[in-house]
DNA sequence: TTCGATACCGAACGATTTGTTCGGTATAAT
DNA sequence: ATTATACCGAACAAATCGTTCGGTATCGAA
């Protein structure tokens, strides 16, 4: 991608987080983010259609990051895929969450919080789907599966929820058990 | 209150449900809300701060309504607080939904259903903190209290979007006991 | 280094939407 | 019947949106 895409990309959604952890979404106006991201008019939309996309694509920019993060530098700990204990994948997304990566924390504890866990909670379900055994405790109760799938992931973004309203006092460990304790 | 203080009242209401069930909340203008309300653009505005302070107020009505409903007519079912089952407070509230009392329905299940179930979710947890034997179950594995019930708020809420996304296959019963085995 | 491509700027634009104002009319309560 | 007030409706400035266009700067490839 040309350098000056990049650049102009990156900035304005350094801006768009900065002023999402300052205001409500909705009051948001093109017009500040493009200030902030010192941006002409024509350029912002000519990279995004709309402040909806740029959401969007913030969203799937950082959360993609998170969910894949273990697969990079594989010396560093096993793909979160590898997991096979019940409960790592899920404090290794907490332990993720807590380091804070890509100012993440900032997103999921402001005001726009919503907008953010529900992008969260898609990506969760699909991370559960893919992790069949997961779901085995609960199996067998006549539950169906997608049912199952949806309360867990939510679930768990209830917890992060929690965690982060309540300023994180809990370690990722702590929470984890929490969180299997209820499931 | 004056007789056409309630009629601009209602008919804003009802104009403003109709929209929001066929767009975005975010999308819809206060020149459409009046235009399909058939009220003066200054009329709104002396009712309604705001679009939002609309949204908040039609949402305190809708579910004060719900949570409400047993109040009164005592003779057809006792008050919603005096169901000692565990399961039944529930199972209330779910019958209430599939009655579809005020079309609550066409709300939870359009497009802005996070809107309301936003706000269906704090009535909830007011609900429950005046529940205590509700947690009996889960106390005493060292989980804090409000994080209890938050997650049987959110499961709750979570449980009723399910059904709703789902086409409201389930019974009232059925659903309640999918709660409860997941609770 | 050169050169064509393209990303950016910045100003301007019409179109919408917002929230307010004001004088006049209709309806309510007493 | 009278007074209060809710409503109308038109108009208003201000803010915002999304687009256009010509000129400039930067990029990547030859």
């Amino acid at each position: 991608m040309d350098r000056r895409q990049k650049k102009t990309r990156e900035a304005i959604f350094r801006a768009f987080i900065g002023l999402l952890s300052e205001k409500h979404y909705n009051r948001i106006t093109v017009g500040e983010i493009i200030e902030r991201a010192d941006v002409g008019r024509a350029t912002f939309y000519s990279h995004f259609e709309t402040k909806d996309f740029l959401l969007k694509e913030l969203c799937e920019e950082l959360f993609c990051h998170i969910f894949d993060a273990s697969e990079e530098g594989g010396e560093k700990h096993t793909h979160i895929f590898d997991c096979d204990t019940k409960g790592s994948v899920f404090l290794h997304l907490l332990e993720h969450l807590q380091k804070n990566d890509n100012n993440i924390l900032e997103l999921l504890s402001c005001e726009n919080n919503e907008l953010f866990l529900r992008y969260f909670k898609e990506d969760l379900k699909e991370l559960i789907k893919k992790q069949p055994h997961l779901l085995d405790g609960k199996k067998g109760e006549g539950l169906p599966e997608d049912f199952l799938v949806n309360h867990i992931s939510a679930t768990f973004v209830e917890t992060v929820r929690w965690w982060i309203a309540g300023g994180m006092k809990e370690s990722p460990e702590t929470l984890s058990g929490y969180f299997l304790k209820v499931i």
